[in-house]
DNA sequence: GCCGTTTTCGGCCCGACTGTTTTCAGTCG
């Protein structure tokens, strides 16, 4: 069985953590959480790497001692370093740090101090007030952590972009209108507009005297004060998820900007481009000795450090840095580009609008084409249409547009995928339609070779044109079907086929990584809703997310062409 | 443990807040 490199990846951290529990070098702890998150990037197999004989060590992050680690993984799917330390430190310890509070050095003085082994251990001791005994744990530290072991499980979770959105936007409102309030910004990855979201973290500019800082730890909608000091405060809101309020001053606002939009290992790049030129570069600005030299604007901060502005979605130190040093950034897409939609469903299957409102809808938007894909028969659940049903669709398309003006629906269907790899529905009708998608909607736990090799098959039908949801995850609440998109991609080359982005919030699928992948393999990509309902329509902003995430520009996406261009791409 | 216009050693980003201290360690982002 093929070892994945999220398997890898989970036991480096879980190797770093044990470290740093028992005190290993932090950075040494560093190189393994490093190269642990150099695996989840990396948008083909390991695995495969080491049977065509590739070199790991050009991989960053990755030496001559990670690279034969891998190896021995892939080899024996053993870890033979993490079995060794699990003997000496029990494995329900890195558990232990993960709760909020504890850190390595608090997690070793219980292990030792008073045999806390696991989560559990760890309750029992509180429980019995052993815990403000020990040196350097007071009372305090133990409510604390009482507290934290009662709640624990609410605070940890991810937020689908979407949701924190609706947690952020009436917040940052309130505090706009604070008095002395001058600039509001969420930073952190939502605005790098990751698919999922931790926390919310806000900057605020504001005069010497406001009093932004007590109304933000008042707001209506917090339940939990975790700290607040004079320039930085931490709440949780009702809803489970953690705020962090930082208040600058305009003069370092662009810097603090930066720092706080992260990524983490996006900023230490610049920052040691930074001392590299003798300049210090913190949340304040950038320094020489005790001089700011820049920090207004977060372009200041780059051009001290030789670079052009980079988006916040770019920095994820996924190759921007050297991109922006030698100009290649991309010139990402933006919502604007977008002139039509090519995945929306109606009531003729599990939709809830018709073709004239999702047309009106559609022409509101500023598009000028809208694809209706509504299932195929095999998606009974969905009231799937069979031949005789599209053909009759077809019909009443064909009538609705010579009604229909600045807008054209297009006879489209999103078909699905059969076990076999064939399409659900016969070559004659799909020769009537302007384009199809194709999908996946059952038997999602093929085995890998046969789920890929079911989508290729599929990807052979000269009638295939856009691959929907590629991976079939659903953010939060299922992985996506195991299947080797690297392989697809090289196949949709091949064969002129397309992939979706998916911009349902929940999916966002192909996400960022295999964006970029994709765009680089030549292969075009479609931003589409998957609508429902009109205001579906509005999801095509998240779906532009990502693909900025992905480093695509306006030229790799077809649904930024005219309709006549857009025929031309279709055409196989 | 990685990495190299500082290249095989000696660095590796840096500041705020809390709690337990009495000048600072630990944690967090």
């Amino acid at each position: 069985m093929p070892v994945h490199n999220q398997d890898i990846a989970e036991q480096f951290d879980e190797l770093a953590d044990l470290l740093e529990i028992e005190g290993a070098n932090a950075f040494r702890v560093r190189a393994y959480h490093n190269a642990a998150r150099t695996l989840r990037d990396l948008p083909h197999s390991v695995t495969e790497m080491v049977s065509a004989g590739e070199n790991l060590t050009e991989l960053p992050g990755i030496g001559k001692d990670l690279a034969s680690k891998i190896e021995t993984i892939v080899e024996t799917g053993r870890f033979p370093q993490l079995d060794e330390l699990k003997k000496a430190m029990p494995k329900g310890l890195a558990e232990v740090k993960d709760i909020a509070g504890l850190g390595p050095k608090r997690v070793k003085a219980l292990h030792e101090a008073l045999g806390v082994e696991d989560v559990e251990g760890l309750k029992k001791a509180a429980q019995a007030g052993q815990l403000h005994e020990l040196s350097g744990f007071g009372k305090k530290t133990e409510e604390n952590i009482l507290h934290e072991l009662e709640t624990r499980g609410s605070g940890e979770k991810r937020h689908l972009l979407r949701e924190a959105e609706s947690r952020a936007e009436p917040l940052v409102d309130y505090l706009g209108r604070v008095d002395g309030v001058k600039e509001v910004v969420v930073a952190g990855s939502y605005r790098r507009r990751k698919a999922t979201v931790g926390d919310l973290d806000i900057l605020v500019s504001c005069t010497r005297n406001s009093p932004v800082m007590q109304r933000f730890v008042d707001y209506e909608d917090v339940s939990d004060v975790i700290s607040h000091g004079g320039t930085r405060a931490t709440v949780v809101l009702k809803s489970g998820m953690q705020v962090d309020l930082r208040v600058v001053a305009s003069s370092s606002f662009g810097a603090a900007l930066h720092y706080f939009t992260g990524s983490k290992g996006h900023n230490i790049r610049v920052r040691k481009m930074g001392l590299e030129r003798g300049f210090k570069i913190n949340e304040y600005g950038v320094f020489q000795g005790d001089t700011q030299i820049a920090g207004k604007t977060e372009a200041d901060v780059y051009s001290q450090v030789g670079l052009p502005y980079i988006e916040p979605e770019l920095r994820e130190e996924r190759g921007e840095i050297e991109a922006a040093r030698d100009g290649k950034l991309p010139e990402l897409i933006e919502l604007d580009d977008i002139k039509g939609n090519l995945h929306n469903h109606t009531k003729a299957s599990d939709g809830a609008a018709t073709l004239r409102e999702m047309a009106t809808a559609a022409k509101e938007h500023g598009w000028s084409y809208l694809a209706i894909t509504d299932h195929s028969k095999a998606l009974r659940v969905a009231n799937g249409l069979d031949e005789d049903r599209l053909a009759r669709q077809v019909d009443e398309i064909e009538a609705l547009n010579d009604e229909l003006d600045g807008i054209t629906l297009l006879k489209s269907i999103e078909v699905d995928i059969l076990e076999d790899g064939s399409l659900d529905l016969s070559d004659a009708i799909l020769k009537r339609l302007d384009l199809r998608v194709c999908s996946i909607h059952s038997h999602f736990r093929l085995s890998r070779d046969k789920q890929t090799a079911r989508v290729m098959r599929a990807m052979d039908n000269p009638y295939f044109n856009i691959l929907a949801h590629p991976s079939g995850r659903l953010l939060g609440s299922r992985e996506g079907y195991s299947i080797d998109m690297e392989r697809l991609i090289d196949h949709a080359r091949e064969n002129g086929c397309i992939m979706e982005v998916n911009a349902q919030p929940q999916r966002l699928d192909l996400d960022d990584v295999y964006c970029k992948m994709a765009c680089e393999a030549g292969v075009k990509l479609a931003i589409s809703t998957d609508a429902h309902t009109p205001h579906h329509l509005d999801f095509m902003r998240y779906g532009i997310d990502q693909a900025r995430r992905g480093w695509v520009t306006a030229d790799d996406v077809v649904n930024t062409r005219s309709l006549k261009d857009l025929r031309k791409l279709v055409a196989r």
